[in-house]
DNA sequence: ATTGCTTTTGAACGCTTGTTCATTAATCTG
DNA sequence: CAGATTAATGAACAAGCGTTCAAAAGCAAT
């Protein structure tokens, strides 16, 4: 289907989520008015209602976008060994993450503003992810090359850890992204009880 | 001096910041009005302003009486080996977060909803506490324990992993305190590459 | 130029926001 | 009981909120 005529949208409609992503990002969900948005975007607040139903709906869909798009970057696909599944994860979440510091900051800031429905869809999303790093861990463990006590609570910690980085780490700083991800890495490698490699 | 007469502020006073910090670690700072603080306390709105000048130094005091708090029941006063002082840590870590789930959330949330002069004071706070735990891990590199490529990444990958426990720990769950501490510890000293004790 | 469709404006809606303050109520001292 | 002091009320303020919608403006094709 061709482009309907005189239209704007697919100018204005990427720029109303950006905008919007970036003040939220910024300054946080509730805090930022429609207004706001609209100025950003250098529009009146009325014509943001062309491209959502809602202030809740542009949220949201920052979110299930950030979470998507996470799920379908990951290789949770079981190939190579335990430690090698490993390596990819720390590496592929501390680039993916450093990429889209805004992102990530909405994500883990403002779940509590999502409507319960939208909740629960967003923390699905995340409790895949989750499942995904626990599985390397379980696997890591069976085969014996792992000292995982709970395998639950060293993926939250791996996670936490790694996440972490967005909190101080800027382009052009002292540390290179390689250096932070070796580094990194050494720290989990040796977090999980995985021999060094000779 | 002995206390003033027809008083009841050393009452409405505690209870106004005890609502205050439910409300704004609950909802966010943003999202909480002076009605919905004055309502939990069972007061009307004008009445909190004889407990604090306005909203945002009900929440810089909540966020500075925090890091007050643990500054000053943090141990670092550097006695004993880095070993010994770096369990210490993440088991006061552990415990003193876990009590003070609120507490938390708002200091680690909130910060961009302070003014820019009451934000670098709770800054230079974080920063002091961040310090404490970088010189255990430097003494420790010093007296070769510690495998320490960079204590800057390393505090911060510690302080983020521990703190995460906060998001998902809660009192009476599947695992008690102690068998957290205990992983936690297992995680961070494998992850800083101290030998395991024998 | 006129028609038809899309996009934006700009005003308006009812409601909530943080904060102030004169007034009232409650309590303590003597 | 009288007088002094403190705490709480309740109304008011200007400003801002998310959202709606008739009208205007912009553009493409005839």
């Amino acid at each position: 289907m061709a482009r309907t005529t005189g239209s704007h949208a697919d100018i204005t409609g990427p720029r109303v989520r950006q905008a919007a992503l970036r003040l939220f990002a910024q300054k946080g969900y509730a805090a930022v008015s429609m207004r706001a948005i609209a100025a950003e975007v250098g529009v009146q607040a009325g014509a943001l209602y062309n491209y959502t139903p809602d202030k809740q709906s542009l949220l949201f869909d920052l979110m299930r976008g950030h979470m998507t798009e996470l799920l379908s970057e990951a290789d949770f696909s079981g190939a190579g060994n335990p430690l090698d599944r490993l390596r990819r994860f720390v590496e592929f979440h501390i680039r993916f993450h450093a990429d889209r510091p805004d992102e990530v900051f909405i994500a883990y800031m403002e779940l509590r503003n999502l409507d319960p429905a939208n909740f629960a869809e967003i923390e699905a999303l995340r409790r895949r992810y989750e499942d995904g790093l626990e599985a390397i861990l379980k696997d890591g463990a069976r085969d014996g090359v792992f000292a995982v006590e709970d395998s639950k609570i060293m993926t939250l910690a791996i996670i936490a850890m790694l996440t972490g980085v967005n909190t101080w780490f800027r382009t052009g700083g002292r540390l290179s992204l390689d250096q932070v991800v070796g580094q990194y890495w050494d720290m989990v490698r040796r977090a999980v009880g995985a021999q060094v490699e000779r």
